[in-house]
Parts: C-alpha cells; structure tokens; sequence
DNA sequence: GTCTATAGCGTGATAGAC
DNA sequence: GTCTATCACGCTATAGAC
C-alpha cells in the first residue's frame, strides 16, 4: 500500500490532513506523535515538514478550515423572516452539520487548549461569530414577543449546548433517524424560548 | 518553601492529588508530565511513586473520586414526590455541585479518552447511574401527565448537556449571580420538558 | 519518604542523499 | 518529495543511598 519513494505533491498534504483528523480527534492532540501521522499516510516522519512548519500548524489548520465551513455553510442559507422560522432552521441546521463531521466537531472543542495563543484568539473569534447567529435571532423573536427569554446570551449557549449533546450519543443506524432526533430537539428548543 | 529532605507521608499525597487535578484540567493529562506534578508540590519526580504505581491511577483516582461524590451528594437530597419538584432540585443541585468543581468536571468529560478500557468502564457506570437518576424523575413526570417527553432518553442528555454548558461561561462576581444562572436555567429546562 | 542518577525509549524537528 | 540518519531533549518508571 504505501508507497517507498515518488513524488505525490498533490494527494500527500489532504492525506496528512485526514490522518491527523482522526488521531487526534481518536487520541487527543497531545497524545499523537508526527511519527504516528506519518505511519497512517505510508510515509516517513521528516516527509510531513514538507507540508506543515510544525505539529501545531497542523492542528490550527483542521481548526480553522472546519470554523470556515461552519460558518460559510451556513451563510449561504437564506434566513427567514420569521424568527421562529429561522431558530428552527438554526437547529435542523446545526445538528445535521455537526453530526456530518464528528472528527472535526470533536477537536473543535476538545484541542481549543492546545492552541498558541494566537492560534486560540483566531478560532475563538470564528466560534463568537457563530454564536451571534443564534443570538440575533433570539433577539429578534424576543423583540417580536414570540419568545420569552430571561437572558438572551445564557439562552444562545444553552441551546447550543444542547445540541451539541447530541453529539455524544447519535449514532446512524441507531434506534432514531436523524429526522427524528432533529424533533425531539427543536421540540425542546422551541419550548424552552418560548413565549 | 519545598523541603529537600524529611517525611511527610500525610500531606503530600493530598497536594500530589490536587496539583494533578490543576495541571491535568490546565493542560491535559497527556501534556502534563510528572515532573511538572512532581515540581508543583516541591519533590522529585521519583518521589511521586510512593504515592501512585503510575500516571494512570492518579488520573483514574481522580475521576473516580468525583463521580462518587457527585452520586453521593446527590443520593443525600431527600426526594420530592412532586416530579416537577424533583426536576427543579435537580437543576440546582447539577448547576452548584459542578460550578463549586471546575478542575474535577473538566476532567471528567475530557479526559475520559485517556483512561484505560477497564478504568473507562468503571468512570461510565457511574455516570450512567447518575443519568439514570434523572431519567427515573422525567418517567415519573411523564407518567404524572406533568411532563410532554417525545423520549425520555434523549430528554435526559439534551438536559444535562444544557446545563453543562454553563461550566463553559460562568465565572463568580460576574454579571449573573449563581442565583439568577439557576433561575435562567430552571426556567429553560422546565418549558422545555413541560406539558 | 525523599533524594540522585539513570535505564530505556519516544519526541519534534532538521540535514543531506537521491 | 521522500528517504535515512540523527540531534537534542523529554518522558515514565526504577534502583539504591540516606
């Protein structure tokens, strides 16, 4: 399978990128040596440092890409007018993406510590933009007396909270379809906010 | 302020346990390294081992610690009959008894991937039974006509992930006090479960 | 019970041949 | 672009002096 010598300038870096996904997101970044990263793709370690300055860079990048997608992904939908409208889209939303990439959900918030510094303060603001999503349009619906809500910040991250819960549990195959797990959850959602 | 030389065999494990319990929550069990346990409470790292036979057990000891605790601090509430009641005690309950553990909680659901199979197995028993408690008050109110549950199993971990999220924010002597946090969470828990 | 010293191994990253 | 070889260092855990 893995190739000794050769030139694959073009599918070696999505490799590494794919490997170290899933170890770390498997391991925890820490715990994941280039070494194993590089026996996953079928290379040597120094052949890595072609494609990544470092470890770090590494773990910033498969960050910051899926951030990126989280965010334009849902840019591209258009937003109701209706703010309970658009709080359920917000949830249909949010579980089918996140539960379409376990790896990348699961460093997103397990390695945020692992981060520079830098590194840290970049993705954070990525994650903040996508909170205020959910925010405007608790403001919104609030605004509109649709929703009745004590404190519209505690209410964004609870519900983001609990949906990111079904994370932990979901499994395709099992004893709910995802459609059926995307109503049980604005059922509780759509309850929780409203008026 | 570290001795050089002498016994102490009363005190340093307690302060080997609970500088473990910073640095692992800080950094993550595998990036922390026994010197840096060993440094923190003023020994050599050799010193550690008259205390634990490995990294391992401190972190398994650790966690196992915890959800002791958190079932037996739970177990001395005196149940309501009322479902509702017993729904409302337990908010509170989950919201002060992990807000009042910050190290511990972290630890307990990031560093489940770094416990050994047999170690993991025994941690999520626990946690398992705790989630049972309150599945077991969501039947009740079910059964009671007080509660409107389309599955009480995804009910039960879409409630504890909300009300863990508040681990992720809160901060003493900020704008909320624990009071009103418990209220705000009450208040969403509640609608979001009720008839 | 703590120390010093060390065994045995793994780490991230780099140098230079091909 | 990948290889082999290596540097310099850190790691867990142990041995034996005190």
């Amino acid at each position: 399978m893995a190739r000794t010598q050769g030139s694959h300038s073009d599918i070696t870096g999505p490799r590494i990128r794919k490997a170290a996904l899933g170890l770390f997101a498997r391991h925890g970044y820490a715990a994941v040596s280039m070494r194993q990263i590089a026996a996953e793709v079928g290379v040597q370690a120094g052949a890595l440092y072609n494609y990544t300055p470092d470890k770090q860079s590494l773990l910033f990048h498969l960050m910051h890409e899926h951030m990126q997608e989280l965010l334009s992904a849902y840019g591209e939908l258009t937003q109701p007018e209706n703010a309970f409208e658009a709080l359920h889209q917000f949830v249909r939303f949010h579980i089918r993406f996140h539960l379409e990439r376990p790896d990348e959900v699961f460093i997103a918030y397990m390695e945020l510590r692992n981060l520079t510094p830098e590194n840290f303060s970049e993705i954070e603001a990525l994650r903040r933009k996508y909170e205020d999503a959910l925010e405007a349009i608790l403001r919104k619906g609030q605004g509109a007396a649709l929703f009745d809500i004590a404190d519209t910040k505690v209410a964004t991250l609870a519900v983001i909270a609990m949906l990111n819960g079904v994370m932990t549990w979901y499994r395709a195959g099992g004893r709910l379809s995802l459609d059926e797990v995307e109503q049980n959850y604005w059922d509780m959602v759509r309850r929780s906010v409203s008026a």
